[in-house]
DNA sequence: CAATAAATTAGAATAATTCTTAAATACATC
DNA sequence: GATGTATTTAAGAATTATTCTAATTTATTG
């Protein structure tokens, strides 16, 4: 897409999710939102930002993506400690974990399916069902 | 379980994993492998150890549970980036996680069926399959 | 029991992340 | 568009979980 376009998608994607689209919140966005599905940590945001020139720092990096995934533009995934990973996928669907490379790829939505599920215990209700494929 | 007939099991049980049965691993394992099933972290047990009058280390605990889980007689378990747990339940299940008490709890096995796996990238196998069920 | 190998410990080192605070930026109002 | 107030950003300090290091202690073998 268009630069000038694509900078004013961004935009409003940033408001209709009540973020105020800052130069930094925009650039991070601009990054991430393209249209592909990604699976990031916060260390590949910082070279990505690095190779497209954006100057910032770790800690807004970490400010945006946690901010980000607050407002559901962004869902964490954890599969290994101490490493976050932020997936731009927001359909259902669950992951492979290359073990030996520490990454993840998307199984395709609807691919898999969980079935039987106990019943919750009382009060509880279900926030998110996650399924890792450990290859 | 009486005591000593306890102390003896848990030391066949380590030997026949190929784990040397010292004094510490013993001390732990009988806090782990006593019957039931546990979610541990490492700081649960260091709590645990302290209240048993068991004297360790931080990084005694770390290597013996890291030692356990390479042998197979702990499993880890990561739900949530910075905390790892330990898993004496060695059968295959999978878990419930309390998002807001982080802590994990065993769906029974065989309840969920996980359906639908597409097929794997060239050269690689399933080396776990793990659901999380966040409530 | 002596010699050798392995385990344990305390604290240093590392890695990922959060916190703090001063400076810069964004936004609403005039 | 200038101005005042609230929010954001950035650099580094602080925190947390974990691993590493090296010296001491413990276990095993002959």
């Amino acid at each position: 897409m268009g630069n000038t376009e694509s900078n004013q998608n961004v935009k409003s994607y940033l408001q209709n999710s009540g973020i105020r689209p800052t130069k930094i919140r925009l650039s991070i966005a601009g990054l991430l939102f393209d249209g592909t599905d990604k699976h990031v940590t916060v260390d590949n945001v910082i070279e990505m930002a690095r190779l497209s020139k954006i100057k910032t720092s770790v800690a807004s990096v970490y400010n945006t993506l946690n901010q980000f995934a607050a407002a559901g533009l962004l869902r964490r995934v954890t599969v290994e400690q101490g490493k976050a990973f932020f997936d731009t996928n927001l359909s259902e669907h669950h992951h492979f974990f290359y073990e030996d490379e520490d990454r993840l790829e998307d199984i395709p939505m609807g691919a898999i399916q969980v079935e039987g599920l106990p019943d919750l215990p009382a009060g509880r209700s279900i926030k998110a069902i996650e399924v890792t494929v450990r290859i």
